[in-house]
DNA sequence: CGCCAGGTTGAGAGCAATCAAGCGCGGTGG
DNA sequence: CCACCGCGCTTGATTGCTCTCAACCTGGCG
């Protein structure tokens, strides 16, 4: 059985590159722009004023930013890289349950604890929040409030359409479902870096290792997609991607 | 290809039975109680005073509840009987999401539609409330807002802990911690009814119905279980379902 | 240069899906 | 009252997709 630790090495990472926020968001956005418009654009800006509480911290790949269990002291928010969110099993499986990337949240939870573990999957950038302020954020600003709690109910969303992927896809659907949508989520769509190995992919889409080596080499020798240096793919025939999503 | 309308009836209850709730909740509560202390005990009951404005609204088993895509005008509270929600797959497929029991809550979402299609596994009753009144009602108490996001939070939680089952359980293992789950919902853990057909379960655990069909079976040959009149379980030996769990 | 982690490729096995048939019970109608 | 019917469930035979086990490749780094 393969554990855990022999593919991903579980550095906790007790010295911290912990960069005081002496710049906060809000310093560098247009001045123009009134309080009030930036919160109805986007209420998480209420979080800015938290940024002097708060840090930027730095993680290199594989290390891990929150424990499964861990009381959720902390809330973070990446900045540039790349996290997993990943269920630990007793047999030293493991499951991604999300990937997340610049602009998502970590530990907005209303429960005590943190209900996964969180890595870094490439060298990364957060901010950290204390929860107990953002908490107290949240509560007094209902536009806030609101816009938390949709960002928890996408994330069930994609939990239940994952579900369906896993449940009723083949090797070949799942992983042609992932570049596509690993796409959507790039600057460039056809041509993107996977900022995650092998066996991120295989334990988010519930596969093994070598069954998406695989399909990765079908499609590639099919002139599906073309990959260099690894981890950076080119979709060369997106319809060719579209119709082994719902074929097969 | 076995279609979900081979499986259930999809009638859409368009003539539905519609109590109006001439007798809140509240009313049939001991009188000794605070609004504040129930309010501490349970957030939920700020929900209470739009009962008025809610109806009772009963579902035989197969009827749809809501369906995805449609506008999130209501949300509801199982009062009695099981729903599901289900996504459905284009190939006429399907993917069980969740059960739900009474006390729980459909389309407290904070999107625009519902992104999951609600049907009654069994003879159901349910509160309906005015989504619009709720927002306000929530948006006006922090304490309630708070509860309806650890209930998403607790939602995708178990969405998480799903997947894990899903991907890396065997059939054995996914029912024996099916069994096991459902009868810490009943109020007899060790015996109940199963308030829905194979075909959901299997819908919900990723498996086909002749999955589900024969591991019951080799669980009642195996004197772990006994079943009777089809949906009536009873557990006769839990620490071979809780072994089974970790060890397929 | 050698090591190591991550990735690829191959051979074989196993578990659950698929295809197919039959059972059991409740409801309905003659 | 009984025969028929349909739905849900069970059981059997077979297939096949993915997992498992194993070997090898590749690129980066000390």
């Amino acid at each position: 059985m393969i554990g855990i630790q022999t593919r991903t090495s579980r550095t906790r990472a007790s010295q911290r590159t912990v960069t005081p926020a002496t710049a906060p968001v809000r310093a560098v956005r247009g001045r123009a722009e009134s309080h009030d418009a930036r919160l109805r654009r986007d209420p998480l800006t209420a979080l800015d004023p938290l940024a002097s509480a708060g840090a930027r911290v730095s993680f290199k790949r594989g290390e891990e930013i929150v424990a499964e269990g861990d009381a959720a002291e902390y809330c973070y928010k990446v900045v540039s890289g790349s996290v997993r969110l990943v269920k630990l099993v007793a047999d030293g499986r493991r499951q991604v349950c999300e990937f997340l990337v610049a602009g998502d949240f970590i530990g907005l939870t209303a429960e005590a604890d943190h209900y996964f573990t969180a890595e870094a999957t490439a060298d990364s950038v957060l901010m950290r929040y204390p929860r107990r302020q953002v908490e107290s954020v949240i509560a007094s600003t209902p536009a806030l409030a609101r816009h938390v709690h949709k960002l928890t109910t996408t994330g069930l969303q994609r939990a239940y359409e994952r579900m369906v992927l896993i449940c009723h896809m083949s090797a070949q659907e799942r992983i042609a479902w992932f570049l596509l949508e690993m796409g959507k989520r790039s600057a460039d769509s056809d041509t993107f870096m996977l900022p995650m190995t092998r066996a991120d992919i295989a334990d988010y889409l519930g596969l093994v290792i070598e069954t998406v080596s695989r399909v990765l080499t079908q499609f590639k020798t099919a002139g599906t997609i073309q990959v260099r240096n690894i981890n950076r793919v080119t979709l060369l025939d997106r319809d060719a991607l579209e119709a082994a999503t719902g074929e097969g």
